[in-house]
DNA sequence: AATTGGTTCTGAACCGTTACGGTCACTTCA
DNA sequence: TGAAGTGACCGTAACGGTTCAGAACCAATT
């Protein structure tokens, strides 16, 4: 055999088509365009490449040529591994793949450590487009997406008026919360938040800081909390919110006796994810307290373990959420966008939910 | 202003270069190498970008110059969003994504519809290396992902001998599990395994189909437990054994009432999965068969749902399995490949694994 | 005055492919 | 018989960067 054992570098299209005495076009259509050529060439074609062990068209040539990456981008900003930790995350994640997978596109998980600014792995990724996922609204990296040139889609973000937007009525979802709790007769009650901003703040959250917080989401839902009780004659100002930076059952509890011990008297303790009222359930029965009897507890989002657990919480549609998202940024029809989709929640009134123990029923009858 | 408004074509490198009046690369190493060019220049050079609107340089034409992605593809054979349904699947996705954030590395979930034999996903991923997780060994994405020239790392596949692997010792791990049966007395046992291969088979398995299964995973720990019961004097080739494709509770349920059908007379029903030992556990309780004291189920994996449950099974490292994957993969010491690494199991014994009830105790010291 | 060294910038080659607009030989049909 | 059509293949020009070996310049040293 004269087969040359001096190939260093391996074969490309190119090499393939001077072996061949054709054109490198009728090498690429071999691969990509079959009705393009005789059916005995292409057979010679895809032959000799497997002889010369040639890998077919090299993809990152491909898609410099064409203009396509055949994948998006999903941003997290948060560690990357976090998103397979929580369940709502999960959830959103299964969405956006089941809608990737129907488009036959791939998913690309963009490293974004909070901790460095580095935000060069935005530059970095070969995608078609963003998902950007509850990331905080002065991040860099959400920054750096909003600089490329390709489609976007945020998640649980405040409407940008650029790009595509997913989201729900944080706002409204959670005010419908507080009435229930205000019409049970629930007025002294404490909140628990996840984090705010991109600094670290394990304590209580001063008003200024809940206006100013740089999550959309918790910003809303505090936010209706506070237009809810401010309603029912509650001075907000002087509610226990308490904020926590690591999202977990820990997190909540530690968060729970934080606000228990600053008011013991408090009869409902509002957490802004089921997460967190797990946590603060695991506190409450550490102390003693009967839920709901002695303590209402709810939750956010509506995951698996809440309703296991007859958690009161707003049900989110986390799934529908994800395939939103990657429906609108693998929609091609460019018309319409910026668009705006807002899914629709459901309060779940379950057992950890009463009337304050002290209350009369009554007392909301009468004049 | 002479800004000139005809700009359709968004700016690149090189127009950059043009309108600044200096030569690409010193535009390039103004993003690239900023000690290459004094900080007045590269100001200019960057200001000048902005007001252009250059997004900087094209990630995709910089992957094809310096052949590197900056991506590990993921490679599932299964729906993708099947990867966050499976709580062991999720435990190895976040190791990956451990390994990969640490090394700043974007992690590709490749699309690879079982149903098509549509390798071109494969093709098209733009990535320096290959993670395969637990796919048929007959699957045509992993031999198209054997042929593209990027390191690989399998997992929970047989050594290929070309690439590296990582794996637990699924047949000894069996073994080990089924002598704890053995020695509680159990010889009368029905199993439950997943799909054997890339065909729906939901019923009852061939010696043959367990000998031939295309899934290693499955094939050894049947192994492990066909060598363990013959060894104790069992007939495997009469013990049943139902298959399931899919892999979930109802799986579980609706496989173990067909085992129980076949023989009501079995003392334990050994499960390949913690999720179908879960299933199996409905099943029994929907029978009034209590556990362990009717019936004795085990599992394997050891996730989170079958600790709560008190579940018998085999605990593998699942998150160490995917960052071993990973820090193989991203090792960049190639000398000593291909690498084969083992990871250790458990054997949790938990509530649901007794004695059958019939037999006495005495029997296993006697004569 | 010649050499050395350092900084700053350039020219040209190269990465591997596909899009576009042909050419050319060979039917087909009026 | 000539015009139009068809199938098979090709040449060229991008696609948008990075890289490396120098060139040009200036200051400091021999």
């Amino acid at each position: 055999m004269a087969r040359s054992m001096h190939v260093r570098r391996p074969a490309t299209l190119a090499s393939l088509a001077a072996e061949l005495g054709v054109s490198r076009t009728t090498v690429s259509n071999a691969y990509n365009r079959p009705d393009q050529l005789s059916p005995e060439l292409r057979r010679r074609v895809l032959d000799t490449a497997r002889r010369l062990g040639y890998p077919g068209p090299d993809p990152v040539a491909r898609s410099l040529r064409t203009r396509k990456a055949g994948a998006v981008g999903l941003l997290l900003t948060e560690n990357l591994s976090y998103a397979f930790r929580d369940p709502a995350a999960i959830g959103f994640l299964e969405g956006l793949a089941l809608a990737c997978e129907d488009a036959g596109t791939g998913l690309l998980l963009v490293p974004a450590n909070p901790e460095r600014e580095d935000v060069a792995s935005v530059h970095r990724a070969g995608v078609d487009g963003f998902v950007v996922y509850s990331v905080p609204d002065d991040d860099p990296h959400l920054a750096a997406v909003l600089e490329r040139p390709v489609p976007t889609v945020v998640c649980d973000q405040p409407d940008m008026g650029t790009v595509d937007r997913v989201g729900i009525d944080d706002k409204g979802a959670m005010y419908g919360l507080a009435q229930h709790l205000i019409s049970l007769g629930h007025r002294r009650v404490g909140v628990i938040c996840m984090r705010l901003a991109r600094d670290r703040n394990d304590g209580f959250v001063t008003p200024e800081r809940q206006h100013a917080a740089h999550f959309h989401v918790q910003r809303n839902r505090l936010s209706g909390l506070a237009e809810a009780f401010s309603e029912a004659g509650v001075d907000w100002s002087r509610i226990p919110v308490v904020e926590r930076f690591d999202h977990n059952i820990a997190s909540g509890e530690s968060a729970a006796a934080q606000v228990l011990d600053a008011d013991p008297q408090i009869t409902a303790l509002i957490c802004c994810s089921d997460i967190l009222a797990l946590g603060a359930m695991q506190e409450a029965a550490r102390r003693g307290l009967r839920v709901p009897h002695d303590l209402t507890i709810t939750g956010f989002d509506g995951i698996r373990e809440a309703e296991q657990a007859g958690l009161t919480t707003v049900r989110q549609p986390v799934l529908e959420k994800g395939r939103a998202a990657g429906k609108l940024l693998l929609d091609t029809n460019e018309r319409a966008r910026p668009r705006s989709v807002n899914l629709s929640t459901e309060l779940i009134i379950g057992k950890t939910s009463a009337a304050p123990r002290g209350a009369s029923e009554e007392r909301w009858f009468g004049p």
